[in-house]
This record gives structure tokens, sequence and C-alpha cells, in this order.
DNA sequence: TAAATATATAAATGTACGTTTATATATTTA
DNA sequence: TAAATATATAAACGTACATTTATATATTTA
């Protein structure tokens, strides 16, 4: 049986690397912006370029990225292909990273 | 006044780089490991290397990151220096999206 | 079918980053 | 003060990655 440091290692066991992959996917802050952009319904890559002021190159390497880690799914409608946040919760834990985050730079002298 | 796309997109402006910041720090596995082993109280450097079968400058290296993302803090004692972390709610967002990864992954052929 | 539009892909480039190896610094102990 | 221990730092290396430029593919329209 192999030792256990604590009951919250153990519930990360083998999980690091999933949680790695799910945030290098949210460490870029371009393709932050992309997944926000259509985290409130389907947009269109055209559109998001036109929001976001970004090449469309790099906002479809962007996406190609997102679909690779399943945060967006695709659907095709006539010469347009419009993406779509999978899990909106995604958001949510945004929101909360935000919030420690503003709190983190707040205190950085105290802490 | 600038043109607003929708109320999230709102509700994110301008955090975006500091959120891709955070989870820029938490993209990589050994650096998470090494932040979850000094979740639940300080740990000295040694004790993480032995703990988590790392090398010692790779350790050093990561907790110098997490220290430079402000998620963890130092403390000396004798020649043993101890870190831990700063925000333990980081560890319940990592909790969070261990959920959020794991149904996407389970769910990734459906989506 | 030709032109125009929408999107993807490929190549090229510079840079950031994780890791290893080697060495330096700091603290305690003998 | 010398040796041993604990940690940090620096150099070197390979690779991953964000971005740009150029081009290809696919769909609609004239």
């Amino acid at each position: 049986m192999p030792r256990r440091i604590n009951s919250k290692a153990k519930s990360f066991d083998g999980k690091c690397q999933t949680l790695a992959f799910l945030a290098k996917a949210l460490s870029d802050e371009n393709r932050l912006r992309i997944l926000l952009s259509v985290s409130s319904g389907k947009k269109s890559v055209s559109r998001i370029v036109e929001d976001l002021q970004l090449s469309q190159p790099l906002v479809s390497h962007h996406l190609k990225e997102l679909k690779r880690s399943l945060l967006v799914r695709v659907e095709r409608s006539g010469p347009f292909i419009y993406y779509e946040i999978v899990d909106p919760r995604i958001v949510e834990i945004l929101e909360d990273m935000n919030v420690i985050a503003t709190d983190l730079l707040a205190n950085r002298t105290t802490f």
C-alpha cells in the first residue's frame, strides 16, 4: 500500500496531469478572450475576429487548441463555422479564479 | 463609450491577462504537485523533494515560480526553508476544475 | 464555372519554458 | 574553522508554443 502524505494529496493523485492540461488551455490571454467570447452562445470565426481584433489565422489556431482541449464544440452552417463553449461552468471557475487573483494582488505585500 | 458585446465579456474586460497569468502558474504538472504538497501546511524543500521524488533544483525552480505567482509564501527556520500555500481557495478551484475536466473527458464523444 | 467569402492549414520565426548538470550560498555541527 | 547539510542560482539544452505570412480548402453567389 503506497504511503499517503495527507488526504488532500490523495484526492489529487493522478489528476495533476489532467488539471495541468486544462490549466494550460486557459493560460493564454488571447485564447481566454476567445473562449469567453463564445461563452454566451454560438459565434462565427469572423465574428470573433471582428470582436477581438485578432488575425483570422490566430483565432483559428486558438479555436483548434480549445477544441483539442474539449472546451468548445464546432458546428458548420453554410460558409460559417460556429464555435460554442461546451461547459459554461468554466466561466464560473474563471470568475472564482479572478476573485482569488485580485485578492492575491491586493495583498501581495502582506502575504 | 466602448462597444460591449455582452455582459459576460464586460465582466472579464481587462482581466484575461491576470487570469492567464494565474492559469499559467497552474499549467505544469510538477508545479501543481508541489503546490498541492504545501496546501495543508508548511513544508521544507527537502521534504517536498522526498515526497514527490523530484530533483532539488527542479523543486526550487518551481517554488520560485509559485512565489513569483504569489501562490506560496516562504519562511526560513534554521537551515530549512518552509513553503506554504497562500490562499487555500486555490485548492477548491482545482477540485472544481477536476470535476469539469473529468466530465469533459467522459463526454468527449458526446459533446 | 468563375469570383468572392469564410475558414483552415502550413511554414517560418522568435521566444518562453521545463529539465538537467554544475556550482554557489547559507546555516548548523563537530 | 572545517565539514556537512539545506537551498538557491546559473548555464546549457531541447522543446513547446504564440504569432505572422502565405496559401489551401470549402461554400456561396453571380
